[in-house]
DNA sequence: AATACATCTTGACGGCGTTCAGATAGGTGC
DNA sequence: GCACCTATCTGAACGCCGTCAAGATGTATT
């Protein structure tokens, strides 16, 4: 049994005393552990394992557990905004942008579905999503406002916007938590593929269905 | 410090050696223990202690904690039957009915929010949906699967109806948890009121919306 | 009454999050 | 170059957890 290459525990230079970026090497253990072997296998200690340092280590560097796992989602946050704005900026038409969006939130999730539970684990203990998700102009929530916001014009009032972006993060995260059920494999088969589906399901969404024809048509 | 008056270890007469019915009291002391201090109160041995066992003896009943769990679950999604069947003889309407399918199911979420986390924790283990989910005739999912049809009418076809059902599926799951996190008072000011939010973000997702129309016009 | 069986308890194991006293090293003023 | 201060890391400990094996205690069967 090898462990990574990036682990530090066993090289044979057994580290100076002092890390040097401990916070930073801890944040990219637990990443590591997450992707590998699930949330389940994310204790503190099997962290500071990985980072190649003793259990107490961390505590120099995060309150509690907790944090550890608030540094290791807010870096999730991140990633999900670069794929989205990427997703939004290669489609022309707004519907299609906006269904990009959904798509493209969707696919992040399911190829990093510990993350993404660590996003929203997170967010659960404090009982509210993380403040930048509201207020950065790239972040997940901003931009589907913003493609909403256009695609409505002028007659949407600030009500609406909110609701309707409401309603789009909610079927997004529904169907990204889905998608770690289900696999859905019969209607992918019929509908040809991973993203068809993803597309179908979201084109019953009002939200996406109706922009999609009010933006095509 | 007092417990429930129902929890057993703290009567005078300490119980007989053979409890009688444990694994139904461990249920129930685990929904006990669930809805006062929420999931991560929930351990095996902190059930244990509020049935007045033993900490091993759960292991005569279930295989690991995880069991027990799936029977809390079980027991969860019952009692989400019944409130969705409920709701959905309330209304007259087609459309109605759809859209209190939608929103008893997110009160059900809100008002037993430990409950409806377990019962998707327990899914998620196993990577799969309970089976009775998509067969039993009352479960909320062949519910809502119904009247969508009965919505659609002929018109729809088989991909159609599953496709459009898991839509619904996934916006009633990610509202559920949205509104854990976001109290949403604006919005629910300016529309008066709780249910009137619920259904204002149901109103913008394509299932709701568009049936309504269909239903209403 | 004797025997088999189900059920519960006791005690133990390793792993967890966390804390605290003490060891070690880099940085600062002399 | 040296002494000191502070940040950082270690080691050992605490109480909790899930789980298991061995033994105690009732119930059921014969």
């Amino acid at each position: 049994m090898v462990t990574s290459m990036t682990d530090a525990a066993n090289t044979n230079e057994p580290r100076p005393y002092h890390h040097g970026d401990l916070s930073r090497a801890l944040v990219e253990a637990a990443r590591r552990l997450l992707e590998q072997d699930g949330p389940s296998a994310l204790s503190l200690r099997a962290v500071a394992r990985e980072a190649g340092v003793s259990p107490a280590a961390p505590y120099h560097h995060f309150k509690d557990k907790g944090e550890l796992l608030d540094a290791v989602a807010h870096e999730g946050w991140e990633m999900l905004n670069v794929r989205m704005t990427e997703a939004r900026a290669r489609e022309t038409t707004l519907g299609d942008k906006l269904t990009a969006l959904g798509v493209s939130y969707v696919q992040f999730a399911r190829e990093h579905p510990a993350l993404y539970r660590v996003m929203y684990d997170c967010s659960r203990e404090k009982a509210t999503l993380p403040e930048h998700l509201h207020e950065a102009d790239d972040s997940a929530y901003c931009q589907v406002r913003d493609v909403i916001t256009e695609v409505g014009g002028g007659p949407m009032n600030e009500l609406d916007i909110e609701l309707a972006t409401t309603a789009a993060w909610c079927a997004a995260h529904g169907l990204a938590e889905m998608v770690a059920f289900k696999q859905f494999d019969p209607m992918k088969e019929q509908l040809g593929g991973d993203e068809a589906f993803l597309r179908g399901v979201f084109t019953h969404l009002g939200i996406f269905g109706h922009m999609n024809a009010r933006a095509l048509t």
